[in-house]
DNA sequence: CGGATTTGACCCGCGC
DNA sequence: GCGCGGGTCAAATCCG
């Protein structure tokens, strides 16, 4: 029997198949979280629809009668083969219409999220060129020490863009462009409190060049240069939040021109392909957003960088999403819902629902 | 021994 | 013009 033309698991999730889904804002990252919810849902649904698919099966093979005249005994009756199958058929039209509306509902946020982000572009757009400037570089800063992390998302993307910086001063030199037109974005990181390093482990190498006592912040500022400097002009500074020792701040400006190195590895297997801690060996990513499932105003802002461009990259868009579905699966009622519906009740005798 | 890190000196932009 | 402070350089040091 082919289930797979009932129950429909074709669903294209992927937050990277179709479209990039920059995970710039707390919006977006709540869509995404509730599309991987629904996926979940999804799966799960899907996933009983098979249990009880086999437990239907799994009783026509044991519980058929000596005499073999074609009926079995389930639930305590006896329902011949046809009335079964019928019945099995129509089960599954009806969890295969559960799924389509499902698919639809997906769909919907889908589209909603798109329009969203095509707001919230058009918006940002419209900010006015002074705050983005550099020349407020040093008063932002001060500012996001202060922890208005409401107004990070105000301080990403390309910082002063070519011609902001024509009209702002005309007399700007050249080698100031290249700085103008660095990305800078701003990711907050969990770490072990003891942990006194401000080491970021985010698949890529970095060379510390310079460390810094700065004068609103105790904590040293350390910076660092993409291992693949001067052909990679990626630069990071990282240092520990004001307020809460246990969360760093890693600053990144530029985009890096190569692919991480555990990403260049060639014989990096394909089972590996996607997953953030690629290699136990090698770098590896342990961002945590471990407070993502109930997050709290500045866990928003922690949990979505200011900025996109290191964001919006596969590896990092995909890390993301292994976190968020690890948060799922740490949540002991799924864990133990799904435990339940994978484990040997599957060969139970005992009716299902 | 070579690469990475440390750290004091220096550079440079900004505000007064 | 001067001082302050963030950012960078580069020699010294560390470490595998």
């Amino acid at each position: 029997m082919d289930t797979s033309s009932w129950v429909d698991t074709s669903l294209d999730l992927n937050p990277s198949s179709d479209r990039p889904l920059p995970l710039d804002t707390p919006v977006h990252q709540y869509f995404v979280l509730e599309m991987l919810l629904c996926y979940f849902l999804f799966s799960y649904l899907n996933f009983l629809i098979l249990r009880k698919l086999f437990n239907l099966l799994s009783y026509m093979f044991q519980k058929k009668e000596p005499s073999g005249n074609g009926n079995l005994i389930v639930f305590g009756k006896k329902i011949s083969m046809k009335e079964e199958s019928d019945a099995l058929v129509e089960e599954l039209n009806r969890v295969n219409e559960e799924n389509k509306k499902l698919t639809e509902m997906l769909a919907a946020m889908r589209e909603s999220y798109n329009a969203l982000q095509s707001q919230l572009t058009n918006l940002m757009s419209k900010i006015p060129e002074k705050e983005l400037s550099p020349s407020k570089k040093r008063k932002s800063e001060s500012s996001n020490n202060n922890h208005n992390n409401n107004n990070d998302n105000y301080n990403f993307g390309i910082i002063g863009n070519s011609e902001s910086s024509s009209t702002d001063e005309d007399s700007c030199k050249k080698p100031k462009e290249e700085i103008i037109k660095a990305k800078v974005s701003r990711v907050y990181v969990r770490t072990e409190a003891s942990d006194t390093s401000l080491v970021v482990k985010d698949g890529y190498q970095w060379r510390k060049y310079g460390q810094k006592v700065t004068r609103d912040n105790p904590s040293p500022r350390a910076y660092f240069k993409c291992s693949f400097a001067p052909t990679c002009p990626v630069k990071k500074k990282v240092q520990r939040s004001i307020d809460d020792q246990s969360v760093v701040i890693a600053t990144y400006e530029g985009e890096h021109k190569h692919l991480p190195p555990s990403q260049m590895e060639p014989t990096s297997g394909s089972s590996h392909r996607g997953s953030a801690s690629l290699n136990p060996s090698g770098p590896t990513m342990t961002l945590d957003f471990g407070k993502i499932t109930k997050p709290s105003g500045s866990d928003v802002a922690r949990i979505c960088s200011s900025s996109q461009p290191k964001m919006d990259s596969p590896q990092v868009r995909q890390y993301l999403v292994e976190q968020m579905a690890t948060s799922l699966t740490k949540d002991p009622k799924f864990t133990t819902a799904l435990a339940a519906a994978i484990s040997g009740r599957m060969f139970q005798q005992s009716p299902v629902e």
